[in-house]
RNA sequence: GCGACCGUGGUGUAAAGGUUAACAUCGAAGCUUGUGGAGCUUUUGAUCUGGGUUCGAUUCCCAGCGGCCGCC
C-alpha cells in the first residue's frame, strides 16, 4: 500500500522527482505539506484545502489527543472521515511539542535561530512545563492542567487510532541551545525511542518515518542518519534545528540525505519558507511542512512572486491590484488588496481566510514549479 | 427651563494638591519555519475652555462649553 517511486534523479543536484503512493492516493514529490494541527487548516474547509492544490496535510498527535481525543476521531472514521479529507495525511508524533512547550517556551525561541548563539543547555537540564524522562515525556494539559504522558508506545497508539497514511516516530526535538553533551544523550534517547516505535507499530496500512536529529552537530547528524537508516522505517523525517543560515540548512539536509537509504522518502520537518524550496529539493528532500503560509496569513502577511507583503500596512488600503498580479488563484482573480487589507485591519475572519487561501495556493504552486524544474533538468 | 452627574491619548478606563499622568485597545516599526498564540518586541499619542484659591491645580472653587440622566 505504501510505496515511493523515484521517477527521475537530477544530474545537477540531489533533487529527485517522485511519487509516494498511500492508501489515500498519491503524493507527487517534492511536495509542500500544509499544517493542519487540529485537523483543520484554520479558516479553510477540506474542499478549499483541495482547491488550493494541496496533496497531503500534516496533523498533530499531541493536539488531537487533547481535543477531541483519538477515540472520537477513530469513531468518526479516523482523521480522513473526521475532516472529510480523502487525500493522504501525515501525523506528527508530538515530539516537537516536547520542545515547543518546554525549552522553546522557556527561552522564547523557535527552532530557527537568527544569529549564532552560545549553546547553553547542559545535559540533565529540564524545561519548566514539560518533564522529559528516559521512557517518555510528561506534559500538562493546556485545558485543565491535567497531566498527560507521551512515549513511543503511547504516541504510536494514538497515531494508529488517528489513522493517517504516514506517521512519525516519537522523538525528542532538542533545543538549538543544547550543548554537545545534552545532544548526545538526547540523540541516544531518540534512537532508542525509534526502535520502540517500530516495535509498537501494529498497523500495516500506515507508513512510519523515523526522525533524524543531531542539531547543528554535523557528526551527530550523520551518525543519526546511519543509525536510523539501518532500521526498517518507511521513510525519514529530518527534525530539530537547521542552523541560522541557508548554507547550513543545505549542508545538513545534504549530509543526512547522503547517509539514508536512497529509495526511501525524506521529509523535512517544519521548514519551508519560499526561499527554502529549492534548497530542500536540491539537497534531497522530498516533502516538507511549514506553518508559514497559514500562520502568516492570519497576521496579514502574504507571499507573492515579488516577496512578502504585509497587507496591514496603510498603503495597501488604497491599492486596487490583486494580491499577486501574476497569481492564478481564485482570490487573485477576484479580490483587491484594498478589500483584503481592509478586512485584515479590521480583524475580519474573511480577510484571514482569503490570505490563507492565496498563500497556500502560492506555496503549492512553488512546489509544482520545483517538480517541473527537476523534470526539465533545470534543477 | 430647572436639577443631578460627568468631561484624562482616536476609543474605553485608572490615578493623584508636588519629580517623566498608568493600563487596555487603536495607530506606527520590526519579528514569526514538525501552529498552546488574531501572538511577541519597540514606539507615537491625553488631563474641554476661561478665571480663582495655592509656593504649586489636571485634581479644590466659580463660570462657560459639551455630554448624559431626571423633572416640568
Amino acid at each position: 500500500m505504501f510505496e515511493f517511486k523515484i521517477l527521475k534523479k537530477s544530474k545537477k543536484s540531489r533533487a529527485r522527482l517522485g511519487v509516494i503512493q498511500t492508501p489515500h492516493g498519491e503524493i507527487e514529490t517534492p511536495a509542500f505539506v500544509p499544517v493542519a494541527t487540529r485537523g483543520t487548516i484554520r479558516t479553510l474547509d477540506s474542499r478549499e484545502i483541495e482547491d488550493v492544490g494541496s496533496q497531503v496535510l500534516i496533523c498533530n498527535t499531541f493536539h488531537l489527543h487533547i481535543a477531541p481525543g483519538e477515540k472520537l476521531v477513530q469513531k468518526a472514521g479516523g482523521l480522513h472521515g473526521y475532516m472529510d479529507w480523502k487525500k493522504p495525511l501525515m501525523t506528527d508524533s508530538g515530539g516537537f511539542q516536547v520542545y515547543s512547550l518546554g525549552f522553546g517556551r522557556d527561552h522564547g525561541i523557535g527552532k530557527v535561530l537568527k544569529d549564532e548563539q552560545e549553546k547553553v543547555l547542559k545535559e540533565g537540564s529540564q524545561p519548566h512545563a514539560v518533564k522529559i524522562t528516559d521512557d517518555g515525556v510528561y506534559f500538562r494539559s493546556p485545558i485543565d492542567g491535567k497531566q498527560l504522558y507521551l512515549s513511543p508506545k503511547v504516541s504510536i497508539g494514538i497515531q494508529e487510532k488517528l489513522g493517517a497514511d504516514i506517521i512519525f516516530a516519537f522523538d525528542e526535538c532538542p533545543s538549538p541551545l543544547a550543548d554537545e553533551k545534552y545532544m548526545r544523550a538526547s540523540l541516544e534517547k531518540t534512537h532508542r525511542w525509534a526502535r520502540e516505535c517500530l516495535q509498537a507499530k501494529s498497523s500495516k496500512l500506515q507508513a512510519l518515518y523515523g526522525i533524524v536529529q543531531g542539531g547543528g552537530f554535523s557528526h551527530m547528524r550523520i551518525e543519526s542518519a546511519k543509525t536510523l537508516g539501518a532500521m526498517d522505517f518507511d521513510g525519514y523525517g529530518f527534525g530539530g534545528e537547521f542552523g541560522y543560515d541557508k548554507k547550513t540548512l543545505k549542508k545538513i539536509v545534504s549530509d543526512v540525505s547522503d547517509e539514508l537509504p536512497a529509495h526511501k522518502p525524506r521529509h523535512i520537518l517544519g521548514i519551508g519558507h519560499p526561499e527554502d524550496f529549492l534548497i530542500i529539493a536540491q539537497s534531497g528532500g522530498d516533502t516538507f511542512d511549514c506553518i508559514a503560509p497559514t500562520h502568516y496569513a492570519r497576521r496579514g502577511v502574504i507571499f507573492t512572486s515579488k516577496g512578502r507583503l504585509d497587507l496591514r500596512k496603510p498603503h495597501f488600503v488604497k491599492d486596487f491590484k490583486p494580491l499577486d498580479p501574476s497569481c492564478k488563484c481564485d482570490i487573485c482573480k477576484t479580490y483587491t488588496r484594498t478589500y483584503i487589507s481592509s478586512l485584515l485591519r479590521a480583524h475580519e475572519l474573511t480577510g484571514m481566510k482569503l490570505a490563507t487561501f492565496h498563500n497556500l495556493f502560492y506555496f503549492n504552486k512553488l512546489a509544482a514549479d520545483v517538480r517541473r524544474k527537476i523534470k526539465n533538468g533545470e534543477l
